[in-house]
DNA sequence: GAAGTTCGATTGTCCGGACAATAGCCCGGA
DNA sequence: TCCGGGCTATTGTCCGGACAATCGAACTTC
């Protein structure tokens, strides 16, 4: 515990843990130690070492229990379901990604695009297709739409790095999305351009995404090679 | 506030303040009032004020900002991703959904099943083959193994309500579960079975449930109409 | 008029304490 | 033996207070 670090010390304490709990320090199913004694072991005040437990609960890691204690879970947890580009996953996934960038103008929003991000039909917003490969081999076909004036993206940049992530570099604060995932034939066009032929299925995704202010600052249409690439998440049951 | 309740106060105050939000008597984009007024007006302590927020802070309903306060979000907020079982899902919207159970039965674990359960490949092990249908159509073909002696299904119960509830009925305390969402071309034989044709593009899940202690209690693998369902939620986006 | 500075407002963090609710255990009684 | 009651341990809820960090706006200065 480093009292003088400007990191606060219920997220010193929460980081620490959850490195016990991966490395195995803390065994699976076995008890933390009761919150006030291991708030006086630690020199903290106990809603301090509760907010630590607090946050790791509500990553799964923990569970509580009255009267008993608090256990770690014996934990086939990985990684809850994120907003995260395909580009970060691919590359967290060892497949070496790589971004094709098909289109990058402004056109005026169609009614779907339009009812999406809730601008006026007609009027300019960003377009931007991609193609994303992993190995050289086609994964994905990316059609995001953005409102005008919101960012500009530099086609070098998008090529090199996710869509999200240049977002946040530009101030822009994520809040939530709204998805669908479903599935189709390929088109013929469709089909030559991932590599598939006419007719193969697709995954697809369709994803608004909102910032804090409620304000929708992306619109993307992707469709997957279902031959090559499925959607892995988990996530908690909320109590 | 009604002190004699035995629902927390901080409970009572966020639920308040969601129907607030839901009926609009507080408008998105609109400041909340500082805590600590807002706390003596209510005859509550800032800790326990805070809490409330919090808790719609988690939800997406809030937004908190340092040296401005706290904000109703413009949403677009409809449901966040839950361990919902498709049958609910149907009957929020309305849909009317049946069931027929094809198979109810206990049989060896083949290596799949057996891996994703945690037990010995060749171990016992209930299995429930369930056709999912909306307005007399099928939707989904259902297939889930279970641990033995868990839980007794009854096929009754099964074909007028969603495992998942029978499950928590049952006292399992669902925890988490890791998913992947895939497509595939139906087979002859699947296509059958949903009044596809063969080749048709279909909608995949596998998803294996956990309890509270860590034990695999479900395993599923799910094969959904594409042209007839897709997978719609919401999510946030962890701070 | 523009840029930098100060200041008030608001949330973030942390403390120490008190009592309630619950789960599990041990023990006694039937 | 079996069942229930009471005891203990532990988390859940709530309070009141203190100071720090940050944002925005008003103010000052050039």
């Amino acid at each position: 515990m480093d009292r003088s670090s400007p990191v606060p010390l219920y997220f010193q304490l929460s980081q620490q843990l959850e490195a016990a709990i991966e490395k195995g320090r803390l065994a699976p199913g076995s008890l933390l130690g009761n919150e006030i004694e291991l708030a006086g072991r630690l020199g903290l005040s106990r809603p301090t070492v509760r907010q630590a437990i607090q946050s790791l609960v509500d990553k799964g890691l923990l569970v509580r229990r009255r009267g008993v204690g608090t256990q770690v879970v014996h934990s086939q947890v990985k990684r809850p379901l994120e907003l995260s580009s395909l580009y970060d996953d691919l590359e967290a996934a060892g497949q070496r990604p790589a971004t094709r960038v098909l289109r990058n103008t402004t056109e005026p929003a169609t009614a779907e695009v339009a009812a999406a991000l809730g601008v006026a039909e007609g009027a300019e917003v960003l377009v931007i297709e991609r193609l994303r490969l992993a190995h050289g081999e086609p994964m994905a076909h990316l059609c995001n739409h953005l409102p005008a004036g919101l960012l500009d993206l530099d086609t070098a940049l998008l090529e090199s790095t996710g869509l999200y992530r240049l977002m946040r570099q530009a101030g822009i604060t994520l809040h939530s999305a709204r998805q669908a995932v479903g599935a189709r034939a390929a088109s013929a066009e469709e089909g030559e351009r991932l590599g598939e032929p006419e007719g193969a299925p697709l995954l697809t995704m369709q994803r608004t995404t909102f910032d804090d202010t409620g304000r929708a600052v992306e619109f993307g249409s992707h469709v997957y090679r279902a031959s090559r690439y499925a959607f892995e998440f988990q996530l908690l049951v909320r109590p």
